[in-house]
DNA sequence: CCATTTGCCTATCTACTAGTAGATACCCTG
DNA sequence: CAGGGTATCTACTAGTAGATAGGCAAATGG
């Protein structure tokens, strides 16, 4: 095991790089040579570190659903009760969109281009997906168990809903070029859930 | 104007044939090639028809928002109540779920990559987001008048919302390769419009 | 009936795609 | 010091991207 000698790799900078770029336009809308010019390598050295296109994208989403999950675990440490979880998570996703290297969930792009997709790819997006329903059918189970969210119908149809609603939020902030209708969506989901606050 | 010598002329055809190919993969994940090879033509007569891909693009996105605003225009005639038009426009998307060649909504693809899109595309593609929310504000607004919907926040609000779960629902849906996360999504988005029916 | 337009063709172009081959330099270990 | 691994480079491949030029045939219309 050779020491990391830079405190970022080249394999890091790469990894970072593809995935603003996919943030910004999907597994078509980068190419090594993006990547190289960026970086300040040459394409042939992207193929040094990961062989083929696939094997860096699967690489990258491996690393974010790793990234995904500790975020979440760390989220619940900080935030015991589930609406402040709920709400943690929202308030990630408003403060990325700001960012436009950030402004999109890398699983969320790649599942709008599916049918394109290699099937590796496909099927690190399809577990993100799982991971996000199943915690927030968890955190919603919690809450409705506590008395602080009331589920029209269950706990999974909910969850659902919940992550269509984010996702289906960022685009519209994409499309209106507008970052306000995500915080406006996301807070009318969550005020859905707590109907008898003020 | 000249005869239309076809039922379905080359161009439409092309038009159709493109359609689907950004449905499967966006801007990026198709190429006149494609085209050339499923309409059964050479690439360079589509260049005959289209002179470049946005020309092509922005005519394909400019049929589809009037194909969309007649829809529902249509929808609108054949049910006056305007959660039997919540209803229909549901419905209408999980019909088209259904289909491979048609089971996502061009614009809101083409919104996630919006950074990476030519700018007279983004400005189509916001224009229908804007006529989309525009119209369901509109119906959500009339509902609340006529007591059959019960809304959280303003109409504004609630379309925004509603736009989003569907665009989320049919990402949901791709991701799992699963139609009827859609279905589930949209029920629970009309019968939280409507909390006081069975 | 002939000039124009329309639609499609072949052939080609330049730029870019992912990926490969082979060389060079560096650093660590034995 | 020798050998092997790591990281990078230059130079290249085959293939594809969107786009262009020019030709040919059929239909259109004065």
């Amino acid at each position: 095991m050779p020491i990391m000698t830079n405190p970022t790799s080249t394999a890091d900078k790469i990894l970072q790089c593809a995935r603003s770029l996919i943030i910004a336009g999907g597994y078509n809308g980068f190419s090594y040579a993006d990547i190289a010019e960026v970086v300040g390598i040459r394409k042939a050295s992207i193929h040094h570190h990961f062989p083929s296109k696939v094997d860096l994208v699967r690489t990258l989403l491996e690393r974010y659903r790793e990234e995904a999950e500790a975020g979440i675990a760390a989220l619940e440490r900080y935030n015991p009760d589930p609406a402040d979880q709920l709400r943690a998570y929202a308030n990630y996703w408003a403060a990325c969109i700001a960012d436009p290297t950030n402004a999109f969930c890398v699983c969320a792009l790649l599942a709008s281009q599916i049918p394109v997709l290699p099937p590796e790819i496909v099927l690190e997006v399809r577990a993100h997906f799982r991971m996000l329903s199943a915690w927030l059918t968890a955190v919603l189970d919690k809450g409705a168990a506590q008395g602080v969210f009331v589920l029209a119908g269950t706990a999974r149809s909910e969850a659902e809903g919940f992550v269509a609603g984010v996702h289906g939020a960022m685009l519209s902030a994409r499309a209106y070029g507008d970052d306000k209708v995500f915080k406006v969506v996301t807070d009318s989901l969550m005020e859905k859930l707590m109907p008898n606050r003020s």
